[in-house]
RNA sequence: GCGCCUGUAGCUCAGUUGGAUAGAGCAACGGACUUCUAAUCCGUAGGUCAGGGGUUCGAAUCCCUUCAGGCGCGCCA
């Protein structure tokens, strides 16, 4: 119920009660219809007048006008202005600057968070590679973005169980034990295992073009996998360890980890039991010797078991939907997975809701664009693809000439290149709406001027930077808070004040693009008010005032780059 | 054919659950570093919010429709 900290909100409910009689309405009403001006020269709040015209059968600006007359303003407002049908508030400087900075200070790295998911616990499911596959750029969105709800959730106050669903069950581990066992010559896979088993991948779906007969071989290997076959799983086994080695090391570098690698493999011995459940609940049929639960005219059925008796895809989804219901208790599961495959999951929840389970409301499948070279889909088996590694590897040296150039005193240089180089790849990824297609484009991901990580980044240093400057370790509020009177100075506290409901929205709509714009608009805030306000040097209670604010904005940087899975370097 | 998603400045995108003159970044041009980090900031220019209807005091936002693009549609994952 109550905010982990202040917020525009609160200054929103302090003018709805004091208003709300007025117009006779409920407070909560009020506060709804409040909203913030197009310009600060209009306001900080304001309130449209429109809604009552009919009933009081007056003019919008006449209501206004009126309002303004009776209306018994709040300490935390300072004027109130008519403008049009509008009504708009303009608050307190200092009132604003006292309640905003010294709700950053009380609250630390806490400031923004709540305590709505107490006692909940929340599954996400994401990145989720596959086994045997080089990570792709492909793999980036559904990794940063898991990453980055993950983080907004536990922010809200939620448990929340971060599992990697990896891709290590299906037909294309017999495609791959055929290629291997066929030209990759029993190598033991030491050395670029990853790079091997990718070329290998390549060749068979090249080779099978021509050789028709190769696929049903990968079917047969695929089946002497599921019957428990020692040599393939001997083979098996060797492609998982090198390749979740690999993933791991990727996800150390991203800063990301998870609580449980639980692959599809996991689940085999889980199916039957789930099958069985299915069943039971007499929601499934035989279709053309196939298993399968009939979805209605709007939906193709749900395919459960291959007429030769192999699982699938979705069979192991139910199993791990099932075992995660029962082990974590959830509120609610989530499944960060790219948007084709969007109609599976409406498949998934539909079985359920057949069911009659509830499980089918806690199932929420987070979708998101795809991927895409200039020239088209990103295709692994035709080897189209951009590696991770390379563009990280391509970021942070572009990162080092950037410092040699700019900041070549800088100590831990290549541990900050890392950072920042980093942080431009997984804000490139977060900086939009999930739902767009993502074009790769070299350029866009090796600019880091404008809207970019190492903007916001560099930002922080900024602010660390004039801290460490001004010789100071406390950063408390004086007395006196005209330092912070400038439009400038206010803008950034209302953009302060805005935090806790935007990790809100962000983890509501599942939405992390939420916060990054929000953070480039306090970067761009803070920027303005550092060129046109000097801090260091000032009279005492201005220097100290401007100090709490400078010490508030890099709180909320490092906070809000944290959520996104991103590192606040000191300098840079 | 059916279903889901997208369409806003030359390019990449925001747009607060229906509000005031539609905003950023990149690219272009012009400015600001003997002064707290110029990976910054300021200014100029750039718009039929895909098109057409409708709902109402008011629509980029809600409804209908057309067009364009992306993705998907029973034994792959």
């Amino acid at each position: 119920m109550r905010k982990g900290g202040i917020s525009m909100q609160i200054f929103k409910e302090q003018i709805a009660c004091s208003l709300a009689p007025l117009i006779d309405w409920e407070p909560e009403r009020v506060v709804a219809a409040l909203e913030l001006p197009p310009d600060a020269k209009l306001g900080d709040l304001a309130f449209p007048c429109f809604q009552l015209a009919p009933k009081l059968r007056k003019a919008p600006p006449v209501i206004a006008a009126d309002l303004a007359e009776r209306w018994e303003k709040p300490a935390v407002v300072d004027q109130v202005q008519v403008v049009g049908g509008y009504l708009n508030f303009f608050l307190n400087p200092a009132v604003l600057a006292q309640q905003v900075l010294e709700a950053v200070q009380r609250a630390g790295d806490t400031y923004g968070n709540s305590q709505q998911g107490a006692g909940k616990t929340i599954v996400v499911d994401f990145s989720s590679p596959n086994i045997a596959k080089p990570f792709g750029v492909g793999h980036m969105p559904t990794t940063v973005l898991g990453n980055a709800i993950s983080h907004l959730y536990q922010a809200l106050g939620y448990e929340v169980v971060r599992i990697n669903h990896l891709g290590d069950w299906g037909t294309q581990f017999g495609a791959m034990m055929v290629a291997y066992l066929k030209w990759g010559e029993n190598d033991p896979l030491t050395e670029d295992p990853i790079g091997k088993l990718y070329r290998l991948y390549v060749k068979f779906h090249r080779e099978e073009e021509a050789t028709p007969a190769l696929r049903d071989e990968a079917r047969a290997w695929f089946n002497r996998l599921e019957s428990g076959d020692e040599e393939a799983t001997r083979l098996w086994r060797l492609f998982y360890d090198v390749s979740l080695k690999n993933f791991k090391r990727t996800y150390r570098r991203l800063g990301i980890e998870f609580d449980h690698y639980t692959g599809e493999s996991f689940y085999i011995d889980k199916i039957d039991e789930a099958i069985g459940r299915i069943k039971a609940a007499g929601v499934t049929e035989v279709s053309d010797g196939a298993l399968v639960v009939p979805l209605g005219d709007d939906l193709p059925p749900c395919l459960l078991q291959k007429s030769d008796g192999a699982t699938l895809y979705a069979t192991r989804d139910l199993a791990a939907l099932f075992y995660r219901e029962q082990t974590f208790r959830p509120e609610r599961i989530i499944y960060v997975v790219a948007m084709d495959q969007a109609l599976h999951f409406q498949q998934l929840k539909l079985v359920l809701k057949k069911m009659g389970l509830p499980l089918a409301d806690a199932l929420e499948h987070v979708a998101f664009g795809l991927v895409k070279l200039p020239e088209g889909k990103m295709s692994t088996r035709r080897g189209q693809m951009v590696l991770l590694d390379d563009v990280l590897q391509e970021a942070t040296s572009r990162v080092q000439e950037i410092i040699a150039e700019k900041n070549p005193a800088l100590p831990n240089k290549e541990q900050v290149a890392e950072q920042v180089g980093v942080g431009a790849v997984i804000f490139h990824n977060l900086k939009n709406s999930r739902m767009r297609d993502i074009i790769f484009d070299w350029n866009e991901v090796l600019n880091f001027e404008g809207e970019t990580g190492p903007y916001l980044q560099y930002t922080h240093a900024r602010c660390v930077s004039v801290l460490h400057k001004s010789g100071k370790q406390e950063f408390d509020l004086p007395q006196d808070l005209a330092g912070l009177s400038a439009e400038a100075a206010q803008q950034v506290l209302k953009r302060l004040s805005q935090f806790p409901e935007t990790i809100d929205k962000a983890a509501q709509a599942y939405e992390p693009s939420t916060m990054s714009r929000y953070l480039l608009d306090l970067a761009q805030d803070f920027n303005r008010f550092y060129n046109t306000c000097r801090i260091i040097g000032e009279a005492a209670s201005v220097e100290a005032s401007r100090l709490a604010l400078v010490n508030a904005v890099a709180v909320v940087l490092r906070r809000g780059l944290y959520l996104l899975g991103l590192t606040a370097p000191e300098q840079m």
